[in-house]
DNA sequence: ATGTCGCGTTTAACGCGA
């Protein structure tokens, strides 16, 4: 079973590219972040005619998840983190597919930090934390996937040192990735390659994809449950050169019966 | 500080978020 996240930012200025990418490497659930699209804008049919259920949770303009699958029907279970019900950001989607519970997430960007943006940040992941423990506690299959909007070793950062004082790679956002993987989860594609670089997202920026400045910020969490399972991964990074790209990447890993 | 996208409306010699 092959699932992927994918950062489209605007599901409807990328749909040539998301069908293209969904044709060619034909995942059997796909995470999709920063939709930018209302919940009655978003292109259901071309998704469906792809071959895809799809479960979606829009917003004006902003954020916006969806999942899509074509293991099974996705049984949606929550599309929002409990704990701040006065939070109607579009940001998590939680469902049921082919047995396996699998979480959608786009973690908010911070910046400008310190301030209120990062003060939410660090708020929206003490959530994620939250409800990550209690997804542990049901010993079951879980993954949780998606744009974290974290870097969480120099590794990851094509040079760190420009990024210390980033919301991305601040030392309280790394804090809040390893206590959050230190519950028991496992970062699938850090322990597929334990030393390679790899990054799954660059700016539009200066030409930060020709140069290779990249930035690992979307991720795989495996439950013990699911870790064993895992066989392969990697980031499809041909697609960011594509024209009229999304600034990410997709990312998919594989895993066993 | 800068650059480039996508979205929204003020339809731009724009504003915001990323």
């Amino acid at each position: 079973m092959k699932i992927a996240t994918y950062n489209v930012n605007g599901v409807n200025s990328r749909l040539p590219v998301l069908l293209r990418w969904l044709a060619e490497t034909a995942p059997d659930v796909a995470c999709l972040q920063e939709l930018k699209a209302p919940q009655e804008k978003f292109p259901e049919q071309a998704i469906r005619d792809a071959g895809y259920d799809v479960c979606w949770h829009g917003q004006k303009s902003w954020n916006g998840v969806a999942m899509l699958s074509k293991a099974g029907p996705i049984k949606e279970v929550r599309r929002a983190l409990p704990g701040d019900p006065e939070d109607v950001n579009s940001r998590y989607l939680e469902a049921e597919v082919n047995g396996m519970l699998i979480g959608c997430l786009y973690l908010p960007n911070g910046n400008p930090a310190p301030g209120p943006k990062f003060d939410y940040k660090l708020s929206w992941f003490k959530r994620l934390t939250d409800h990550a423990a209690a997804l542990l506690a049901q010993q079951v299959p879980v993954v949780l996937t998606g744009d974290y909007n974290v870097m969480p070793a120099e590794l990851d950062v094509y040079k760190p040192e420009r990024w210390v004082d980033d919301a991305l790679f601040r030392p309280e956002t790394r804090a809040a990735f390893h206590q959050l993987v230190a519950q028991g989860w496992t970062d699938a594609i850090r322990t597929l390659y334990p030393d390679q670089k790899i990054y799954t997202f660059w700016d539009y920026f200066r030409n930060a994809y020709g140069r290779d400045a990249g930035l690992r910020i979307d991720h795989f969490l495996l439950s013990p449950q699911v870790a064993p399972r895992l066989t392969a991964g990697g980031v499809d990074r041909h697609v960011r050169g594509w024209e009229k790209s999304s600034d990410h990447a997709p990312v998919w890993i594989e895993l066993k019966k």
